[in-house]
DNA sequence: GGGCACAGTTAGGGAGCCTAATAGTTAGGG
DNA sequence: CCCTAACTATTAGGCTCCCTAACTGTGCCC
């Protein structure tokens, strides 16, 4: 593919990207919960992690990581304990309360997406289906560095 | 379809939007101005807008929107005029320097995720480009007209 | 055991969004 | 006409979520 071709996809995929955006922000304004912390939540919900563990999978920084647990926290979803193989580390897990609350939101939140996916034909459901693994390819920062580095 | 397999599909697309949010995010990160900064030059590239229709097509509040031009007004991007046939109104225009900022910045980002898209194969940038007009429909505010982000 | 690396927290800051309250402008009905 | 209701934008104050820099405490290794 030349890369002329190459840019004007990556044009029209900007488009589509910031549509995607405004989607999950609609979704955030609906909800209790934010995605941020509806990602933490589902990522410890089969085992507890590490805080730095939880900053590198959702491409933040340490200290980002430890104030969302800690607002979680004080809301009562997520405990903090300590980890028996090392001392510096923080094992971050859901509480009984943080399970619930997380069922609820991941059906609310898929619902609401089911809605909007529900007017679309069955052809454009199918498209969409198929991007998917493609869009989760896409993913800058394979793992190490996070998504944002403020510039200056 | 059933409601189920909607549901089905709109969770495996959540992890989708995920994804499309933290690429967002990384392209921010490289260049100077934001995304939110960006779609809104590009916004008013073509014709000055009023604060109120920059807030609509933007999917945000009012206040929202003024801040921001005051952001870039200061940052000498854009400059704020009367509005000769109503004189509430408040006509948001790029600067020169504006023109040539956005110009470079959609020309970086367009090269920075075409990077991306060069690292899939064909049948993986087709099912791409299929799915952008059915993202695109995915995000009708309702009763408004649809946020239209003119990338370039 | 001294020094270095590592895990996490604290402190301070910025972007981008919100609601509520306010000022100024327009337009329509009495 | 004028008065009021509706509209446009701004200001004020607040939130989340992200950042860097600086710090505390722990692990490891020579």
């Amino acid at each position: 593919m030349p890369p002329s071709d190459l840019t004007a996809l990556a044009s029209r995929y900007r488009e589509g990207l910031r549509h995607a955006v405004y989607l999950v922000r609609s979704m955030d304004a609906e909800g209790e919960y934010s995605t941020a912390q509806v990602s933490m939540m589902n990522m410890i919900s089969a085992n507890p992690l590490r805080v730095g563990d939880i900053a590198r999978r959702l491409g933040i920084r340490l200290p980002s990581a430890t104030e969302m647990v800690i607002k979680l926290q004080r809301a009562g979803l997520v405990e903090r304990l300590p980890d028996a193989t090392d001392a510096r580390a923080v094992l971050v897990s859901l509480t009984g309360r943080g399970q619930a609350v997380l069922a609820e939101a991941n059906v609310r939140r898929n619902e609401h997406l089911a809605e909007q996916l529900g007017q679309l034909d069955d052809d454009e459901r199918a498209v969409l289906e198929a991007a998917i693994p493609v869009m989760l390819k896409l993913n800058l920062s394979p793992g190490d560095e996070p998504a944002i580095i403020h510039a200056k």
